[in-house]
DNA sequence: TAAAAACTCTATAGTAACTATAGAGTCAAG
DNA sequence: CTTGACTCTATAGTTACTATAGAGTTTTTA
């Protein structure tokens, strides 16, 4: 039962050049070849492209993933690096949501001080956006973008 | 009053390389040269700086700034589109934060399913990572990274 | 005054996780 | 036998920077 890209693309919702783009990486093997040089997959590439989307779609990133796999592909050790890896994936995301929340905070701070339509020159926003004493004194460079 | 690159980025906590990046693509005028070939930025520089990172500090793309000093740099404007920039960031933001939220739902639960030390082969980890039924059936491309 | 340290310059490549494009080859149907 | 759908490789672009190389400038120090 082999399948070609496409069908697990349709199979994985996983766009065909992404799906190359990880054999690159390292993260599927290389499968086989058609006569015609077409990559033919078997169940265990569905299966694991399925399970490197499914980290995906919880925002591990491809070196976490390539962790987890890693871990899968030896599998008589113990669990506990998986444990590890999960915790700190959660801290993250934790740790991301409550800069997002602050952020928000900023900004509907930001968008009552326009009181209507005026003009640029005058308008709160832009004020606030210009002379800010909300972070603190000086400009910190508190990022929060990842 | 004219400041090197070094000292204009430490007044805005900002690397002396962002500044030129923020001059490349056009956010930051070319400033005054030195004899030495030194760029010297005045005090409208200092403030339009600090006016991009403030934003920046929102997590607000550049493209958004970009937009927003357009606006400013024309100040007999409406600021309607201001209004309607700060809007669509926020709710930018808070599409975010619900799909981090829903992710971190998701995380958790997985980690429920390891119940202490064995063999990463029959860790309720990995197994949830593998076959997942938590988005439905099939694995959906319900990216949330950005 | 000369050497050393600190700063600045340009240009280029790398980061993450893809996406888009060009140009050629393969396969099934009409 | 041609059309269309699919696939191949290789390369460049995306975002907002960061890192590096190699050279020139200014300031400090001996
Ligand atoms: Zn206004
Ligand atoms: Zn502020
Ligand atoms: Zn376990
Ligand atoms: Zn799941």
């Amino acid at each position: 039962m082999e399948i070609r890209i496409g069908d697990l693309a349709k199979r994985s919702g996983c766009e065909v050049v992404t799906i190359r783009y990880y054999e690159k990486e390292g993260l599927l093997p290389k499968p086989a070849r058609s006569g015609g040089n077409f990559r033919l997959y078997g169940d265990a590439h569905i299966e694991r492209l399925q399970f490197i989307r499914h980290c995906r779609s919880l925002d591990m990133t491809l070196s976490e993933i390539r962790a987890l796999l890693g871990l899968r592909d030896n599998p008589m050790q113990d669990c506990g690096e998986v444990n590890t890896l999960l915790e700190a994936h959660i801290q993250q995301v934790e740790m991301r949501v409550s800069a997002l929340l602050q952020l928000k905070r900023h900004l509907v701070d930001l968008r009552e001080k326009c009181s209507g339509s005026r003009s640029v020159e005058a308008c709160g926003i832009l004020q606030g956006l210009g002379n800010c004493n909300c972070h603190g004194e000086s400009a910190t460079n508190s990022q929060t973008s990842g």
